[in-house]
RNA sequence: GAGGCCGUGGUGUAAUAGCAGCACAACAGGCUGUGGCCCUGUUAGCGAGGGUGCAAAUCCCUCCGGUCUCCCCA
């Protein structure tokens, strides 16, 4: 830094500005998406960034860490209390309700991308503002939609050529059975407190489905034995567990059925699901995305009763593998040409005839503040056009240009008129070679 | 929230107490109308603040940031 007379800023902790570099990633990223939602019959919903307080105090959970100390809160003039959203799914379902959604044919089917917040210490895959792409079928109790969602975000990530990954699945029951299991779960663990975690101690009394997933080795030991949620689910939730099953069977997704796997997130009811790549040397940050069941959340936010299913993928966390993997994202540079000018004249008449080219359908770079044709061309060639054209104040005086062959350093003059035709023609023809 | 490691031009690095170098990038030039290679020049740095020393990028403290582990999650 040079001695400066007023202070730089930087950016906020954990969050980041997407440079021209990176764009390749989630254009592509976000091409595919939206086809693929589209295609699936998802249809895009944006809901705000802010959302009052309470919502998420109600849906996510009381207990959770991301209620409890991962939410940016603020307070506005007006004494309202607003969280920059951590998670989609409340936003969604408060939008669903609000806008009667119920009056649309069910299930509903929405999907949404856009930046989430959490106050977390950031690490890799991990960022106080993150990107996630959404999927939500709400108002359908049908196992099929559970495996089309898993499906959908499966796919997805083999679109984008990441392959080896493992879908990790399990039911962790709904409000009729969930209890009796808990309970069971908590009678386990009574006399075998000592060898617990002092995490898991506490989260004894608060979600003990929780102590399923710990990673403290003794609590592992003390996991493998425990009761498994799956003896304890009702009938209800066996059969639909099952046929979750079934349609992944059919799909022939390479799922894993594990028993520990709970989610973070109060609202979960049935299906949890969770995808990650498969070679993990350490799997805990990897989860690429996650999601579930929540069959009580439309009514315990103010809704009829209504069952839902959705989940949740992380782009930075797909981007951040795709890099690992060397998967590259195409720069898209079709039909790209560069421009130069060369004297007052020229210049003038630029700006005009680029805007022709582009309504010709070329995608137009150049480098207007530039004078020397030197750095001009110098541009072109970091671009990798394959064609530059040259504009002289000669040229502008007769109504021609030159376009330049940057392969093979070939030349013609041709007349301004014609130049869209010529330049289609020799753009095919490059192409065939 | 707890702990470990780290922080030198835009980027990547060297100097381990004694004049902060190098490479790449950027910008300008090397026939005032032609790019990639080459050459020359210019710009630009010790994360911030404090302390110890004749002397600090180098040692100490605090903060900020990065990264990893725990925790939690996408």
């Amino acid at each position: 830094m040079p001695k400066r007379k007023f202070r730089q800023f930087h950016r906020p902790k954990g969050m980041h500005d997407i440079l021209p570099d990176e764009w390749p990633y989630w254009r592509k990223i976000y091409k595919t998406l939206s086809k693929l939602s589209e295609d699936y019959g998802f249809s895009r919903i944006d809901t705000p960034i802010l959302e009052e307080t309470d919502l998420y105090l109600r849906s996510t959970g009381e207990g959770t860490d991301i209620v409890e100390k991962q939410m940016y809160n603020l307070k506005t003039k007006g004494g309202d209390y607003l969280t920059l959203r951590p998670e989609g799914t409340p936003g969604i379902v408060r939008a669903y309700i609000e806008n009667g959604m119920i009056g649309m044919s069910q299930p509903v089917k929405l999907y949404y991308v856009g930046p989430f917040f959490r106050y977390e210490a950031p690490q890799h895959g991990r960022y106080r503002e993150f990107h996630q792409w959404g999927l939500e079928a709400i108002g359908g109790s049908s196992p099929v939609l559970d495996a089309q969602i898993i499906f959908v975000f499966y796919i997805f990530l083999k679109e984008l050529g990441i392959k080896n990954l493992s879908i990790q699945i399990n039911s962790i029951g709904c409000k009729e059975c969930r209890p009796g299991y808990r309970r069971a779960l908590v009678a386990y663990y009574k006399y075998k407190k000592a060898k617990l975690c002092s995490d898991c101690r506490r989260r004894l009394g608060i979600n003990p489905l929780r102590l399923l997933d710990c990673k403290n080795p003794s609590c592992q030991n003390l996991a493998r034995e425990a009761p498994q949620v799956l003896d304890y689910l009702c009938d209800d939730c066996k059969s639909h567990f099952k046929n979750v099953l079934e349609f992944l069977d059919e799909l022939e997704l390479p799922y894993f059925l594990n028993p520990h796997l709970v989610r973070g997130l109060d609202y979960y009811t049935k299906t949890v699901f969770e995808i990650l790549p498969e070679e993990g040397k350490d799997l805990r940050q990897s989860a690429l995305a996650a999601g579930g069941r929540f069959d009580n959340l439309v009514e315990f936010l103010g809704g009829k009763p209504t069952p839902a299913v959705g989940g949740a993928l992380g782009i930075e966390r797909v981007i951040s593998l795709m890099k690992t993997r060397n998967i590259r994202a195409e720069k898209g540079k079709k039909n790209q040409i560069f421009f130069a000018q060369l004297g007052d004249l020229a210049k003038k008449k630029s700006l005009k005839i680029i805007e022709k080219l582009r309504k010709s359908g070329f995608s137009v770079i150049s480098a207007l503040s530039k004078d020397s044709i030197k750095s001009q061309l110098k541009i072109a060639n970091k671009y990798e056009v394959d064609f530059s054209l040259i504009l002289g104040h000669k040229e502008a005086l007769e109504e021609k240009i030159i376009i330049r062959d940057m392969n093979t350093g070939i030349q013609e003059v041709v007349k301004l008129n014609d130049l869209a035709k010529k330049l289609r023609q020799k753009m095919r023809r490059r192409k065939r070679v």
